[in-house]
DNA sequence: ACCGATCCGTGATCCCGATCACATTCGAGC
DNA sequence: GCTCGAATGTGATCGGGATCACGGATCGGT
């Protein structure tokens, strides 16, 4: 928790609540409630609040496409998003899933350049915007500000370098066991994805995903239902993870 | 040039040159022509000079590898290098090409996880090493320095997302047209690779992209000679780094 | 001039995953 | 309960690259 680590080290301590009795659900209480902004006094946070805009947007709602020239940062307060590129044929890779506290949007200040990318609700989501002068501001005069979004793009990064490595590396029936175990809740089970949907996530195609959850499947190491996987053998499904595949 | 604006925007502007002649040459030269330290003053970086410590490095010299638990943050002077991570069948694959001014290292604050990444001086190079207390001292107290950070962790995720949308939209060939593109001089050739050099940067093994290389040369799109390769047909080249190709 | 190391060319196979083409099953909504 | 669309199962086939196995070419060093 380098986060933690590191604003300890600078002698700063949990937010108070906000006195007006500011609760989640208020904008105030979901700026607040993020790591990006602790470290800001509450006259900072009012005015951190009066630069942001809060949506909402549904599931399955496709709220940024590439060519969108807004210099936006987006803030997922809850819900979850998925960021995915099209090939000219058609097909989607999705380059990231974010959660609440992800940060994201096309900045050259922040990279994350969505020059080609889509961004997506996969669940109902609030997001907080921002535009690119405020951001520029922020880093410019809060250090903790600046913190927060190293850490954040430092995770990214990690993220997506170990996607590229599994992409070079690894086979369909590895990367798709590596998906499963991340995706995974605490009765070891996925649900809510389709085939497809998982085959976007590992680069693949919706018939050789199903192919490999197939042979899973016959292996015993899952059971399915519609866009329900329940995992019955972690370790076997880790040691296919890790085989090595070309 | 996201960097030159920004700090238009704060004020800023090019530092004077150092008063008692620190030529280029000199620790401080090095560390004050960079962006990255831009927007400190004298006695600053004077300080940061303090904490740094300089070294030189060969051309092939494996300079960090996994497992070097040291926390440090690598500053990029002169030179360049490779990153890059190793399949257990023993497969490369360059994930990260620096250049002077990039920075790297294995540091929760930036990200850049190196868990499985070794390091490697591609030319003679000159290494600037600060710890990691020290950075986290300098983005907290120097929000240029923050904002430089960003901006290259910014340009590396860029490079990374687009690297792996190559990989998964894109054939042997197309890959290897690109980096031949992006790799040419101003001569358009490319010098000094051999085949498997380029094959570790596009995921791919030898004997392929040797012979992708002579379906290049078959259609005249490129000549070769051992370890240089003079592009012919620039056009031609991007036409089949844009063919579609599983 | 010799030798070992690296680089390069190329054939022969093999196999994963793409691609095409359907049949089937399930759910949501009218 | 029917209908339509999404989700899933599965066969057949094709092809790009991996993989194995060499032989020849070049270069640096002694």
């Amino acid at each position: 928790m380098p986060a933690m680590r590191l604003l300890g080290r600078l002698g700063r301590r949990p937010r108070e609540p906000h006195p007006d009795g500011a609760g989640p659900n208020t904008k105030i209480g979901y700026l607040t409630d993020t790591d990006l902004f602790r470290g800001l006094d509450e006259a900072e946070m009012d005015e951190v609040a009066r630069m942001t805009t809060m949506t909402t947007c549904k599931s399955g709602r496709v709220f940024y496409t590439p060519g969108e020239s807004g210099e936006v940062l987006f803030i997922l307060k809850k819900g979850s998003v998925h960021l995915y590129r099209i090939a000219p044929d058609g097909k989607r890779l999705v380059m990231g899933a974010l959660r609440a506290g992800a940060v994201f949007g096309e900045m050259g200040l922040i990279g994350q350049g969505m020059y080609d990318t889509f961004a997506e609700a996969s669940e109902d989501c609030t997001l907080c915007v921002m535009s690119r002068s405020d951001v520029e501001m922020l880093v410019a005069s809060k250090p903790a500000f600046a913190i927060g979004l190293l850490e954040l793009m430092g995770q990214r990064l990690q993220d997506i370098e170990s996607t590229l490595e599994r992409f070079a590396f690894r086979s369909v029936a590895s990367r798709l066991a590596s998906l499963l175990l991340a995706l995974r809740d605490a009765n070891d089970e996925v649900c809510g994805l389709s085939h497809q949907n998982l085959a976007d996530r590992i680069g693949t195609h919706r018939e050789t995903a199903t192919r490999a959850l197939n042979d899973f499947r016959g292996a015993s190491i899952i059971e399915m239902g519609r866009e329900r996987i329940h995992i019955l053998d972690v370790a076997g499904l880790q040691a296919t993870a890790d085989e090595a595949g070309t």
